[in-house]
DNA sequence: AAAACAGTCAACCGCCGAGAT
DNA sequence: CATCTCGGCGGTTGACTGTTT
């Protein structure tokens, strides 16, 4: 469909509508998304604000991406809508520069028959679709907290260890220096102090992203551990406990945790 | 060639929640 | 506390395009 068509059809285009294209643009580049309303007003357009908004989010937004949904993007569309359904503005969060109306026609034309293929018996299918959205949104609130607990807890293990390697250090030096000072005396086993000098040695010895994805995931009880299975596991008990949560068909792969970050941006 | 059908996509509609009054 | 306004969301519509018969 051509733009002079579309724009013909629905009264934003011809000559004079192609300078009140530029007119929202403008104002919304000058004062910013928001108030609606006024943006309609004052900009002397003929739409309400609603209409503005609509027309600026999913058409006129600079960062808009253009052109045909990508295989990874449609490999994410429909992860996330086994994930949260038809909760298409979430889903369109996690895909910079689409919309939640090109995400929600792209479903529809792409995938809607396949899940159409089973009966649709239920009369009463909007009251079922409000009971959903409601579950929905109390899941997604207790999504909210449960995260909201996670990243303090996060912050302050993250203090606690930034503090408990500052002591080390201290220690590991001063034993180098006693050791520099007075020159072989045997040093006492002292097991704890074998196992944190050895956990930093080990944690040094990482790379970079061990050490991030290590405070990233910090594991059950507290300890920033680098790779290795049990570390891993204990990452994904943690997150699947979040995710089940609203485990909608409970049947997502291991693909899955690629996606952690993206999946919860939009909470945030 | 043209009618019928399917696919696409911007826009509209109605509902809901949040914040203001 | 009730009402109103606004912005956001998901479902739906309808005009157009492309393909098939």
């Amino acid at each position: 469909m051509s733009w002079a068509l579309m724009t013909g059809q629905f009264g934003w285009g011809s000559i004079d509508e192609g300078w009140r294209k530029g007119l929202l643009i403008e104002y919304v580049r000058v004062h910013g998304e928001g108030r609606w309303n006024s943006v309609a007003r004052l900009a002397g357009l003929r739409r309400n604000g609603k209409s503005c908004r609509l027309r600026w989010v999913n058409y006129l937004r600079p960062d808009l991406k253009r052109g045909q949904i990508t295989p990874d993007e449609e490999s994410i569309i429909l992860e996330l809508h086994a994930r949260w359904g038809n909760r298409w503005s979430t889903i369109a969060r996690s895909l910079p520069g689409r919309t939640d109306n090109e995400i929600k026609n792209y479903w529809r034309t792409h995938f809607k028959k396949k899940t159409k293929l089973s009966p649709d018996n239920n009369s009463d299918h909007k009251t079922k679709a409000r009971l959903l959205k409601r579950q929905q949104f109390q899941q997604q609130q207790l999504l909210q907290q449960q995260q909201q607990l996670l990243l303090q807890q996060q912050q302050e293990e993250e203090q606690e260890e930034l503090q408990l390697n500052q002591f080390d250090m201290k220690r590991i030096m001063s034993l180098l220096d006693e050791t520099a000072q007075k020159p072989a005396p045997e040093l006492p086993y002292v097991p704890q102090l074998r196992q944190e000098v050895a956990t930093a040695v080990s944690y040094l010895n990482t790379t970079e992203e061990q050490q991030q994805a290590a405070l990233f995931y910090p594991t059950i009880d507290g300890n920033v551990s680098g790779s290795g299975s049990d570390t891993s596991n204990e990452v994904e008990v943690l997150w699947d406990g979040l995710w089940n949560l609203d485990d909608i068909n409970g049947n997502l792969g291991a693909t899955s945790k690629v996606w952690l970050h993206s999946l919860a941006t939009p909470l945030c």
